[in-house]
DNA sequence: CATTACAGTGAACAACTGTGCACTGACAAG
DNA sequence: CTTGTCAGTGCACAGTTGTTCACTGTAATG
């Protein structure tokens, strides 16, 4: 079952009557999950255009027509992981209940989108961290921001109140660090054991707990 | 100024009355610290036996007399940076002190250790999370028992000494994936700015103070 | 002093890379 | 119906890659 087969076919099948730039989108997707899909055991460093290319059902130079560069495709893909992640944390947001009940909704949803979207995330934080050049900025920009917000969430909850923005931005990165810490582990799992997701979650549970419980004792 | 040349003549100079066999654990030096140097600003994937070879003054097919592929490089490389991080904790270690001079001089020694060994601790968390394959298999490894370790030596402090295992090992494993996140700071640093560094030191200080006051109210 | 072991050499290879160029054919606009 | 736009093609190129092979000079061994 060749990826490049499949593609052509789903591209094909659905080809009848369709706009011209329509079409020309659903070559930019086929390249973007082409470089997805590829990326599952490589890192984006390690992926060639030509690679890429074939895997989405064009020939190398037709990648241009989307494409100025890789790094280019990059940040496209920075941008839809972001969406994944955002969306996320919007569904995470809307109850703002108590403290413990906050932590076992997040980590479900965490866990959920996790599973539904693993390559997303796996190219996010490996990229993250491993990466250089203009998709690891991309990513660390995105990352920043993301945190700010959830300093300003944090902010709304009680005991937190009085907390100024740079203690609350401190306790948002730790909290960003170590989810993060917990979705690598997730999407690196080889086999797919619903046990040992349950027990990454648990700890992802534990985590929080601890941080949240640091929060009573904590003085300037 | 290049590298290159740089080793050559290092070698050159003290080439004198050594015995063979240490002149070739001096070009396998050479051949490590070439990468190291490379992998500065890229992947260890993206890094080409050519280059480094060239790069250690010898020729390419010289490499295999030294590392029988990248990899092979890869793990030694994972050794000699996890030396550097022993290191680290064995000073660490020594004073038992209480808590916040527990935190005070780990945070302490942790950021004069990432700034005297740079490359090696850029390396460790760039393929800690980036990396793929045997490289990256060996750093987990290595961490995995690094955390271990420290859940031992949580164990010993008090308000912990009744923790399950699992427990010390979840608040070790936060504290390791916490200050991970410090040393990628640390390291991704373009301009060594003492204030920026003395600012991500505090901030590791309140992550891990905050991780610790939990301690307090914390039943499993 | 003669012989062996072996770190390092240099040429050659097949495979792959990114990118330039002239092209084709179908769709959209006039 | 004619014409221009443009996504996708196919060829070509100059580089770089990992690895092979037969080799050279010299330090270590007897």
């Amino acid at each position: 079952m060749d990826a490049r087969t499949l593609t052509a076919v789903a591209t094909r099948q659905s080809d009848e009557q369709v706009s011209r730039q329509e079409r020309k989108q659903r070559t930019r997707q086929a390249l973007l999950d082409a470089a997805l899909r590829l990326l599952k055991d490589r890192t984006f460093a390690g992926l060639s255009l030509r690679e890429v290319a074939k895997d989405a059902g064009i020939v190398p130079t037709a990648f241009y027509r989307h494409f100025e560069s890789m790094d280019d495709l990059g940040i496209a893909l920075v941008e839809r992981a972001m969406r994944s992640l955002r969306t996320m944390i919007r569904e995470a947001r809307q109850n703002p209940a108590t403290y413990d009940d906050a932590i076992r909704s997040s980590v479900h949803t965490l866990h959920t989108h996790v599973r539904a979207n693993e390559a997303h995330f796996r190219f996010l934080t490996r990229e993250r961290y491993g990466g250089t050049g203009p998709v690891q900025a991309a990513i660390t920009t995105e990352l920043r921001l993301f945190a700010s917000e959830l300093a300003i969430d944090l902010g709304r909850f009680e005991g937190l109140s009085e907390w100024s923005a740079e203690d609350l931005r401190m306790m948002a990165d730790l909290i960003v660090t170590a989810m993060l810490g917990i979705v690598m582990e997730l999407v690196d799992v080889r086999t797919a054991d619903p046990d040992a997701d349950e027990e990454i979650a648990a700890k992802a549970r534990k985590q929080l707990r601890l941080i949240v419980l640091g929060v009573a004792g904590w003085s300037s």
